[in-house]
DNA sequence: TCCAACAGTATCCTTTTCGACACTATGTGC
DNA sequence: GCACATAGTGTCGAAAAGGATACTGTTGGA
């Protein structure tokens, strides 16, 4: 239980929705992995390399949560080393509109 | 000094303008008074009442944040007993589509 | 004369978040 | 028999965010 919902419900009142979608990706680096893995499958360590001030284990936690979300989906090959996996699930798929939409609104109007 | 930007540059890695646009919305409530503000100008008992949960202190901490941000603007005329009015910028309203799109994802997506 | 409405402040405290750093297991190549 | 790479965990502590509660000043209305 590292990090408990801030937003757990939807009905809490109009625009709540908003609320709830912003507690799914507003963890300091679910956007990041998020976009990242738009470009397809990474294993840990390729993560890593793509988001060089993320501690391991802040990223560990990330992806638990973004997992636990069902937006992300890990697969674990017996191997050694170990190797895992890390994809978009559908779901998280059907995130992509609103990431490149906060990513284009960043770009047009963080000139300053 | 409420607040220190959790992200103040654009040029830390791919992606980031995701995690510049987030850490301007993120605050608890943000979304919520943006959500709301799209209705029209507000004044600031307007919104405690369209935000019950919210308390005082922190409506006054977000609505300052996204006043900083240059999201909204705050008009206060000399009266008795005083009046203050809240409304989206330019800027803000051009995270009309952003809200809307993290609407449309939660209603769709958070129906568990 | 006393109270309510407005738009806040001030103070204190708890919870959450984040980061540094050290530690783990295991099979392979040298 | 040693280090290396992988994918983590554990613990500690600082900092930031959030919440509870109480207080302010003015004036119009009952």
């Amino acid at each position: 239980m590292a990090t408990k919902p801030r937003h757990a419900r939807m009905d809490c009142s109009a625009g709540c929705p908003v609320e709830a979608t912003l507690s799914l990706i507003g963890g300091k680096w679910k956007g990041l992995v998020l976009y990242h893995l738009m470009d397809g499958t990474l294993r840990f360590n390729e993560l890593r390399r793509r988001l060089p001030d993320v501690t391991q284990r802040m990223l560990t936690n990330q992806l638990r949560e973004l997992e636990a979300d069902g937006l992300i989906a890990r697969t674990v090959y017996a191997q050694v080393p170990p190797r895992v996996d890390y994809a978009l699930t559908d779901r998280g798929r059907s995130l992509d509109q609103v990431i490149l939409a906060l990513k284009a609104w960043g770009e047009r109007h963080m000139a300053a």
